[in-house]
RNA sequence: GCUGGCGUAGCUCAAUCGGCAGAGCAGCGGUUUUGUAAACCGCAGGUUGGAGGUUCAAUUCCUCUCGCCAGCUCCA
């Protein structure tokens, strides 16, 4: 059997041998650095057998899936720590993050601060005891029958949750077991620099019908140097949290009096936003648009035929009774452009007309979320509606791309992230017209070349979204939340209008864009 | 909305067991006269988020309420 190491030897092996002997067989040196196996191109254990010709990459800590093995690891170690200290605590699921681990837990009361310190010193002293870290592959009857004996009810759920045939995975480490597809450190002395940051809930299966879980969160590094280089790393980000900066600098504030996620904008902050909007409206025009202004409220009954109603109603304040009919305040300003659009007849060769406005709206959203100006009740949306023929929407994407992309750079936003956000369960209009919409915006992405994933189910209920993500120098590394990124979006909708009026949305959030 | 943690001077934070609300910075008035991160002396600054309750006495204990923070969920 022909084993062949990336960048260094090949060697002729004994079929049965486990990768890391491999490894070591081809003149590499296991110490700890090495975490598990890239073999042929699927991560492995050290431990696993080598079964066929194969192509192997030691993973190190530098490594994506090095980390993730790490990671993964770590939350193992955390939660054996968990059940040492807490036997009653059952275990549900604890992934590796970007930059550390969660591990979640049921157990009958929140962990307490005093609690992680006696968690984090077993989970120290499970790695001074170096456990090696066993693999073992059995059916879901005895898997479900060994989660069962241990009293672990979440496992079982989650085996029962598998298909028949599946070969179920464990690893276990001293007294420990866990269902775990892996793969895993050699041993828990791989660990190196361990730490516990703080706890939250977590409703089980992120569905809030569910029971809380109580969540831990840690990270953990090959080195006490560099925790403590990604310790000094979230101080730096708390320093620069716009939220302290906006008081500090006297840009913004919120007022219990306002009201919560209602912003203030004082003299400075209002000025910043004056040169952006003024940068704006310059570019707008330069690009095309033509600037229109809506109002904040109108009559129920638009929200009604626009399908707000139906669709966004979660996210609208209450309506109010004036005079005979009722109004609602704006949660979108999209069906104002086109009550524009409306207003004379149309002739295809007036066609593209856009829209643009600094629209501010008012949603309403569940109080636990607001945060600081990223997540607010009123805010302004650079928005823009495209109203164009069959025939010109992928160059009018296109075109909106290209526009967003520099607006973007302008700020310095160079890293993009684009999703193609396809139909969510809740939408207007047919299957065949979501499929014609996404089509459409697929191939303006395609024809730009511009590389893009597919997220399922999040477009907006009048149409699907191209929406690019981009990162900040603080977000960038925020810990634990992968979908802090500031977002802006490209809607494709054929549905509302009703002729055949495609229209394109852009928007942004963020500092552009709050209150 | 849910779980947990918070709310004391403009800001950052103290206040032991329920026993006269305090410090640093900022501010103001002086002194000094240039100090390389923030020179020295003094003054002022408070309905302890709000309402109710227990108590001789509440920042402290209880109830309700408002807001903030870390998450969950949803999303921009």
């Amino acid at each position: 059997m022909k084993v062949t190491l990336k960048n260094g030897g090949c060697q002729e092996i004994h079929a049965g041998q486990t990768v890391g002997s491999a490894l070591s067989a081809l003149g590499l040196k296991l110490g700890p650095d090495i975490l598990a196996a890239k073999v042929n191109g699927r991560t492995m254990d050290l431990s696993s057998i080598l079964a066929e010709d194969a192509e192997v990459i030691p993973l190190q800590f530098d490594s994506v899936e090095g980390r993730e093995v790490y990671r993964h690891s770590s939350t193992h170690i955390m939660a054996q720590a968990v059940k040492e200290v807490f036997p009653t605590a059952q275990l549900t699921i604890g992934p590796a993050l970007d930059d550390g681990f969660f591990y979640d837990f049921a157990f009958e009361r929140p962990f307490t601060p005093e609690d992680l310190e006696k968690i984090e010193a077993k989970a120290k002293d499970i790695i001074k005891r170096a456990h090696p870290v066993k693999r073992a592959e059995l059916s879901k009857y005895d898997a479900v029958k060994l989660f069962e004996s241990r009293g672990e009810a979440y496992k079982v759920e989650l085996i029962q949750g598998l298909d028949d045939g599946q070969t179920i995975s464990v690893y276990s480490q001293g007294d420990f077991t866990d269902l775990c597809r892996g793969p895993h450190l050699p041993t828990t002395g791989h660990v190196g620099a361990f730490k516990l940051l703080n706890t939250a809930g977590a409703y089980w299966r992120g569905d809030e019908r569910n029971p809380m879980l109580q969540r831990i969160y840690g990270t953990s590094f090959p080195t006490q140097a560099e925790l403590d280089a990604y310790l000094a790393k979230l101080e730096e980000i708390k320093r620069r949290d716009h939220r302290k900066v906006g008081k500090e600098l006297d840009l913004i504030s919120t007022q219990d009096e306002v009201g919560p996620g209602l912003i203030l904008w004082h003299p400075k902050g209002a000025t910043i936003r004056l040169l952006i909007e003024n940068f704006w409206r310059d570019q707008h025009i330069q690009n095309g648009y033509e600037l229109v202004y809506s109002p904040h409220i109108a009559r129920l009954d638009l929200w009604k035929t626009s399908g707000h109603v139906d669709y966004y109603r979660d996210n609208m304040f209450a309506p109010m009774k004036v005079e005979n009919s009722e109004y609602q305040l704006k949660p979108m300003n999209c069906p104002f452009h086109i009550m524009i659009y409306k207003s004379h007849l149309r002739s295809y060769r007036d066609l593209p007309i856009r829209y643009g406005e600094l629209g501010t709206v008012y949603r309403y959203e569940r109080t636990g979320v607001l945060h600081g100006l990223l997540r607010v009740r009123g805010f302004t949306q650079d928005d823009a509606h495209l109203f164009c023929r069959p025939d010109q929407i992928e160059s009018e994407v296109s075109q909106v791309l290209d526009f967003t992309f520099f607006i973007l750079g302008t700020f310095g936003f160079t890293e993009f992230e684009v999703y193609l956000s396809t139909k969510p369960e809740k939408a207007v209009g047919s299957e065949e017209r979501w499929a014609q919409a996404t089509s459409a915006l697929e191939s303006a992405l395609k024809g730009r070349g511009v590389a893009y994933q597919i997220d399922p189910g999040e477009g907006v209920f009048y149409g699907p979204k191209i929406d690019i993500k981009i990162k900040d120098a603080a977000f960038s590394s925020r810990r634990m939340r992968s979908n802090r990124h500031k977002k802006m979006a490209t809607t494709l909708s054929r549905l509302r209008p009703r002729r055949c009026l495609p229209c394109a949305a852009l928007w942004t959030t963020g500092n552009t864009s709050s209150s």
